[in-house]
DNA sequence: TTGAAAGCGCTAACAA
DNA sequence: TTGTTAGCGCTTTCAA
């Protein structure tokens, strides 16, 4: 019911009869060999007579440094986010740092004040995943006050001039991610494609539609019948009214085959096909990115690209570890690759999908 | 390049030209009142051009409280989980409280190192979510220490007689949504039917046998074709298993309808009709639990219970708060109901699948 | 209304 | 090998 007073080092000490320096040395791994082993094992029995357990709170203000990281991310629900964080776990276990996880929810203010937390908790140092492109100056502010490693998301590569500025990124290649997805449905045959872009203040949106274009440029026969408008967020309710968008052109002039730049706006996707009366993949292929739990249990299952989100997130934390360090004095830039996942929602296009025999619904 | 100190309330004081003692009270809103509105501008101006911000290392260390909060869940990858949090969020939002995030996987030895860090981390109270039944004694030893909200998972109501055991609860009622899930086959008519059991060390799971058997005890028409085996983790794989198993007996025997104990087994119990040539819901029904994204574009879509995560969050949070403020003397017990969704992977069994051709709904 | 001073619990020179 | 001492940055009595 009462809660007892936490012991302290002067408890410890007091109760092994030493002075709370040799006590803090003798419990401190770094420093037990500065101390007798005959005290060092007296000091730990009293320790855990007390059930003593450091304070870590004091130890950061002491030392400067409170084994903490903050990690940035726009939002726990999407998946590949949590395989992230998961990553960024593995690759500070040995550490023992303790990652601080923020949500932003993509929205600039969340961004800034869940940074300011951090600081204010005086993490030793972030992991942003979760920066927009209209953030570069924010982010170039920060990388001034702590080590950060920015992944998952990047700046424009132009724009990079400025003189020392060293940027720590682990980022995935979005472009080859995307110009595989679309590759693959121009090898598979189809001539008319749209694809379903996601936010364009977000890189890796950014970079999905240059793949998109730069599949299409090495294919001058294939035609973009994309809506032109993109989605503000990444759900199946914008998927679905991105894809009805598309789909809205005469039978002869619709596209059979969409490449959605999330696998949620995939499943959006097909869902205005069925509206339609339309069948993925008979009628019209679709092709999502992240590979999404479930995904494979779609209807049809989903053709995607996986991303590497969990190595993603194992090596932005050994950068970050190394930059706190003080060991990385160079800019590093580790780009991951994607994998294509073939499943069943993307087929050649029928016979004479040209002439297109599908319904209007 | 290099990283300039960090600027402290002694900087901010001399820039404003008065003591530090000053600039505290001009900065912290509880006691700005005792300082004059000139003084606390002048202060507050300094602050803003030196990019000031409190070091709560150092706020803690003095106050002894962290304005921290741990949070211990199993696993963040469970989508529920995720909605637990961002209701913790939101009860702890106004506050200005940091939550803590650790998982542990659902291993014993897991859950009592995230706990020691949280601790040494110090941080005010803990909302646990990631309780086993064989961890009572642990968390009995950890109430004693600082303030805990049981969430998600409580322990058996026996043995809950402890004197002065005060104890604070968030749970779901998994008896009653297990048991309006098997309540909702037997009044389709079905009168085979297995459960897919999850790890009986969690009371969700316990709980959820519960219901099952308490259904069944109603309607002593309806038989129990259960394997007897559970899972010992809550996936796809093991849901596919224990789905294979209940449908090796001869026809006859087979049940008409499985009630699987979360999503992930649900869909494994798909995959294993798939592969048996059955069809859900035309052969076997199929009900999951807990409303996983995506779940409503599954194969078909699956009828599942849904479990007021984001509220039971938000309570946990609450509670906790006003335990950690004292408010709370007496032990408080929340229970929140679950809500039956009814999908297209449940329905009547097939003329002759049964004795039974007379639905009672 | 402001200043002086003590101290939260710990670590790290320095001295012995 | 151990003890002494100072101080990390802040808040909060107590005095002025």
């Amino acid at each position: 019911m009462s809660i007892p007073r936490v012991p302290t080092l002067k408890d410890v000490a007091k109760h092994a009869g030493v002075h709370v320096a040799t006590a803090s040395r003798a419990l401190n791994t770094q420093q037990s060999h500065l101390v007798s082993e005959a005290t060092r094992t007296r000091v730990q029995a009293a320790a855990d007579a007390l059930g003593y357990r450091t304070n870590a709170v004091a130890q950061s203000l002491r030392t400067g440094t409170t084994g903490t990281i903050g990690v940035v991310v726009p939002d726990l629900a999407n998946p590949f986010v949590v395989s992230i964080i998961r990553g960024v776990e593995h690759g500070t276990r040995r550490e023992n740092i303790l990652p601080l996880v923020v949500e932003t929810h993509d929205e600039p203010e969340q961004l800034r004040s869940a940074v300011s937390r951090l600081l204010g908790n005086r993490v030793d140092g972030i992991v942003l995943c979760a920066a927009h492109t209209t953030d570069e100056e924010f982010v170039a502010d920060l990388e001034g006050k702590i080590p950060v490693v920015l992944a998952l998301r990047g700046f424009d590569q132009r724009g990079r001039s400025a003189p020392g500025a060293r940027r720590f990124e682990v980022l995935h290649d979005d472009i080859a991610g995307a110009r595989a997805a679309v590759t693959h449905l121009i090898e598979q045959g189809h001539t008319r494609i749209a694809q379903l872009p996601g936010n364009q203040v977000i890189s890796s949106f950014i970079e999905r539609g240059q793949g998109f274009a730069a599949a299409l440029a090495a294919h001058p026969e294939v035609e973009d019948l994309s809506s032109g408008t993109h989605a503000t967020e990444h759900t199946v309710a914008e998927g679905r009214r991105l894809a009805a968008e598309a789909l809205a052109a005469p039978a002869g002039r619709r596209p059979t085959a969409l490449f959605a730049h999330n696998d949620l706006m995939a499943v959006g996707a097909l869902d205005a096909l069925r509206e339609l009366g339309l069948r993925c993949p008979e009628d019209v292929s679709v092709v999502g990115y992240n590979d999404a739990p479930l995904s494979d249990h779609l209807d049809p299952p989903l053709t995607t690209v996986r991303l590497p989100s969990y190595e993603l997130g194992k090596h932005s934390a050994r950068l970050l570890l190394s930059a706190i360090e003080g060991d990385a004095s160079e800019s590093v830039r580790t780009m991951l690759a994607p994998e294509l996942v073939l499943r069943e929602s993307t087929r050649p296009p029928a016979d004479g999908a040209s002439a297109d025999e599908a319904p209007t619904a």
